[in-house]
DNA sequence: CCTTGTCCCGACCGATCGTTCGGTTACTCT
DNA sequence: AGAGTAACCGAACGATCGGTCGGGACAAGG
């Protein structure tokens, strides 16, 4: 039979601890004890589940950009007009945010002073590129404004959005991530139309 | 005569290194080594200038600060229509930001960790209330609209502003700074407005 | 009973951290 | 010329960093 009980660490069980560290502390303030003590474990036995500091880092920014990348995948954001499916990844955006909000949070603070870091951010100029290219079209579909520049609107969509991680903090009400969604989208799809 | 020449560090002027260096490799992962090479002296001369690191970080904080809120205290930040107040404060914050840029760069990133990054998150959500209840007369006013809550449009175009640090680079064009705060006033109080 | 492997630990490693200290250079003022 | 001081330096401090090592506790399988 597969194992179900886990009274004991995983890497992914242990990854959800030290990822929590790493937003309240930041990646580079968070020490190795820092975790052990979150984690109720000794530091070297940290390393019996992962490779080191860094293998947690990767894990978790990886976690993350494969929730945004599966966005562009699904048939709504490949399908139909240009501005249809800009507002669709735009509302997917914010409801993988918010769902894998740890992991998201670490990724949009990385700074590129490590390789993983640094490949974490070219991963997400290629992200912001994709989207980028879905609002060039809807521009030349005539179905956004021309008055605001497209590279200027794409950063400034994705501030908005990305800025999610600063505030959100899951609560019992259902329907909360619709509602964020929602705003979002009214605020930058009829600004962008107007 | 006062003197002109500045062949050497003032605290001013030690601080404008440190904080690039600060924004590039983030504040914890900064040493006083990282410091010392990028200014060209020695790390123990840095001591001769500033009492040591969180000095620094604490004359850079302090510095976006005063920019923010002298915003707040300018005539047309405090007389007339709520939502004419409010486009003013929103415009003047993208041109500040840009001006300081550095400066309110890592005032933005700060977590809070020490006692210095603690007092700069507290005044950053006191600035914070204070734009939110111009958005709110603005609502109450009539002037915005009614079905997107003031507290999450509020953070929503914070973010939107904020965000403008992690792309924005000075260029040669002048009106640059315009039209960054004109693209930002159309798509946030179009948005708010619709 | 004995082996095997998982999970964990305390002790320790060399390196680096922010900071201090004693001292040297070079310019200013009298 | 001599005193004072601003600006700087190399060496070293105790503390902490990420990571290693040898081994103990314990359950499973033969």
């Amino acid at each position: 039979m597969t194992t179900l009980k886990r009274d004991t660490y995983t890497p992914d069980s242990l990854l959800q601890v030290a990822v929590q560290v790493f937003n309240e502390r930041g990646y580079d303030g968070t020490s190795m004890e820092h975790l052990a003590k979150a984690a109720g474990i000794s530091k070297s036995s940290i390393y019996h589940h992962v490779s080191g500091k860094e293998e947690l880092l990767r894990r978790a920014v990886n976690r993350a950009l494969e929730g945004l990348f599966g966005i562009l995948d699904e048939p709504q954001a490949r399908e139909g007009r240009a501005a249809d499916r800009l507002e669709y990844v735009v509302r997917r955006m914010v409801e993988v945010l918010i769902a894998e909000l740890p992991y998201v949070t670490l990724l949009l603070r990385v700074r590129g002073n490590t390789g993983t870091e640094r490949w974490a951010l070219e991963r997400r100029r290629e992200f912001d590129h994709r989207v980028a290219e879905l609002l060039k079209n809807a521009a030349a579909e005539g179905d956004v404004r021309g008055d605001v520049e497209v590279r200027l609107a794409t950063r400034l969509v994705f501030g908005m959005i990305n800025s999610i991680v600063e505030w959100y903090r899951p609560d019992g009400r259902t329907g909360a991530r619709r509602e964020v969604a929602d705003a979002v989208v009214q605020l930058v799809l009829t600004g962008l139309r107007g």
